[in-house]
RNA sequence: GGGAGAUUAGCUCAGCUGGUAGAGCAGCGGACUCUUAAUCCGUUUGUCGCGAGUUCGAUCCUCGCAUCUCCUACCA
């Protein structure tokens, strides 16, 4: 299909295109050659040779060969500068008829002045340094690689369009460092996370992307249909049950990274698809999890930050300190003093406060729910510093090890950091028949019209009747870590290509 | 789902109380051998998001629709 979006501008690129293949066609050539080969990059031309002097640096004759996109391009008369950006950086060219090696250089710089911006080139030459001390390449050699058809944002001010920068994320990454910056820690975040888990005798795994039943959240899910087997399927919302089920067969220590799929709002916090490290660890308890996702946490800060000690939307995010760590109903406590420890044990009084807050809770719910619901719409937004919130109550805690103190809490914690959500953990429920239990109750949730509660997932019952060993496992989400530490305000600047609508 | 705002040249943006639209960049032509968003001279480019309505006349006022952004809700 054509673009339909043809502009004067690209009208002329493309005259100008076609001159080139009638030209290659002539002279045997092609328009656009794939046999260059560039042996260096911007920022390391840059750190091994910036320090010199030109007196120095000149008579070295440093013959290096570049290619990437033209970024600038300044002509003045018979000589010309011209910027040149690789995934590294930018290096800027002299580009002047007298240094070329060609007997044809005439035409060559002739053809150079009407290369555009946006077209990529490569070069090859001699370093030196300009007036200005600007390291820089006079080229000996140049050549066009690929004719660029569509102009650039405007070189100052450069993509400001946020839908485009979206939509096209192709033309915000040419054109924007910091979005770079950012994907690149996000690289770094995930990577640091894999070597940390590794070096800790982690195995790395993936389970199924598609889900005969979804389970391992409380979430809608994609519905999806296979043909050959005639049959529903959905997209995964966790992979905890499978990841499990590794564990039963022995696995002790497994993790993935990978996608999860919910089929609910987006924000700036939420993507119909996201990113979860799920990790699960055989003889290990929430307080292990605690300490140990803090410490993941902080490695991977440092892998693309060099520090720990961040800077978030304006305000510092020390991750450096050890996390704090609070019940429910002591995060109210701080956070929303005006409460009595006797009303936040009075179920009456902490539905009608809810519904104050404009959330209806299930009927069903128990002291406990209504507790996490208070603290929901009291204290978690200020949850600023990192921290554990503990004492989930069995209720909204289906998959999790009940406290042998109190059966009705779990030895289940989430961490808060900038007032959101980033993980979630818990001593695994490893009793088959209690969870069968649980599930059987989460299945008249459901009959209830809580359209979130689980299914009942009976080969994971199997499993589990083989017998889990004692087991820790956790959440990260990826994303909202990410945009923690590249200082984002939204999922989708974290996200390569976010969701959208389709174009109109 | 609810609320607020945005949409003007390829890009970045102006456009007064309603009288059919401008700048810079990019493009095109020219000058220029150390520029840095190069500069200088000349010059092309618009379904003013889409569709109705009010009006002699709508980029501007009214209504509807689309997309995006932010807030809010469900949620991680």
């Amino acid at each position: 299909m054509p673009a339909v979006d043809e502009n004067h501008v690209i009208a002329e690129r493309r005259e100008k295109l076609k001159a080139i293949r009638e030209n290659a066609k002539l002279n045997g050539g092609v328009a656009f050659p794939n046999d260059f080969k560039p042996e260096h990059q911007a920022v390391a031309l840059h750190a091994e040779f910036g320090g010199f002097e030109n007196e120095v640096l000149q008579p070295r004759a440093v013959h290096v060969s570049i290619a990437g996109r033209m970024m600038l391009k300044r002509v003045m008369g018979k000589a010309s500068f011209a910027t040149v950006q690789d995934s590294t950086g930018r290096i800027q060219l002299f580009v002047s008829k007298d240094n070329f090696t060609d007997e044809n250089s005439e035409a060559i710089y002739e053809s150079f002045k009407h290369w555009d911006l946006g077209d990529i080139i490569a070069a090859k030459g001699v370093l030196f340094k300009t007036k200005t001390g600007e390291l820089s390449v006079k080229v000996s050699e140049l050549r066009l690689l690929t004719k660029s058809l569509r102009p650039l944002p405007e070189k100052f001010h450069g993509l400001q369009d946020q839908e485009v920068k979206y939509r096209q994320r192709y033309v915000d990454l040419m054109m924007s460092e910091e979005t770079r910056a950012t994907f690149i820690a996000r690289s770094k975040v995930v990577s640091a996370i894999r070597s940390f888990m590794l070096d800790n005798q982690f195995l790395e795994v993936e389970t199924p992307m598609l889900h005969p039943i979804p389970g391992g959240a409380s979430a809608k899910p994609f519905i999806t249909h296979h043909n050959a087997l005639d049959m529903q399927m959905y997209m995964r919302i966790a992979p905890e049950l499978y990841l499990k089920r590794l564990v039963v067969g022995g696995f002790e220590r497994v993790f993935e990274v990978n996608r999860n799929f919910r089929n609910e709002g987006l924000s700036v916090r939420h993507n119909p698809e996201f990113t979860m490290m799920e990790f699960y660890a055989a003889y290990t308890d929430y307080l292990w999890l605690m300490d140990f996702t803090e410490r993941c946490i902080r490695a991977a800060a440092i892998a693309a930050c060099g520090t720990a000690v961040l800077q978030y939307q304006g305000r510092e995010l020390d991750l450096s300190k050890p996390f704090q760590r609070l019940t429910i109903v002591g995060a109210i406590q701080k956070y929303a003093p005006q409460y009595t420890l006797e009303q936040l044990n009075d179920a009456d009084f902490l539905r009608a406060e809810i519904l104050k807050f404009g959330t209806k809770p299930f009927d069903h719910a128990g002291l406990g729910a209504l507790q996490l619901a208070l603290f929901e719409e009291t204290a978690e937004s200020q949850l600023w510093e990192p921290t554990y919130i503990i004492d989930y109550p069995v209720e909204v805690s289906p998959l999790a090890r009940a406290s042998d103190a109190n059966p009705e809490i779990t030895e289940r914690f989430e961490l808060f950091v900038t007032g959101r959500e980033i993980a979630n953990g818990f001593s695994e429920l490893n009793d088959a028949e209690d969870q069968a239990a649980r599930f059987h109750a989460q299945v008249k949730a459901k009959e209830a019209g809580d359209h979130e509660a689980m299914y009942y997932d009976a080969d994971f019952i199997r499993a589990l009747e083989y017998g889990m060993p004692p087991t820790g496992g956790c959440g990260i989400g990826i994303d909202r870590l990410v945009m923690m530490i590249t200082d984002s305000a939204s999922i989708r600047d974290v996200i390569l290509f976010p969701h959208m609508r389709p174009e109109a």
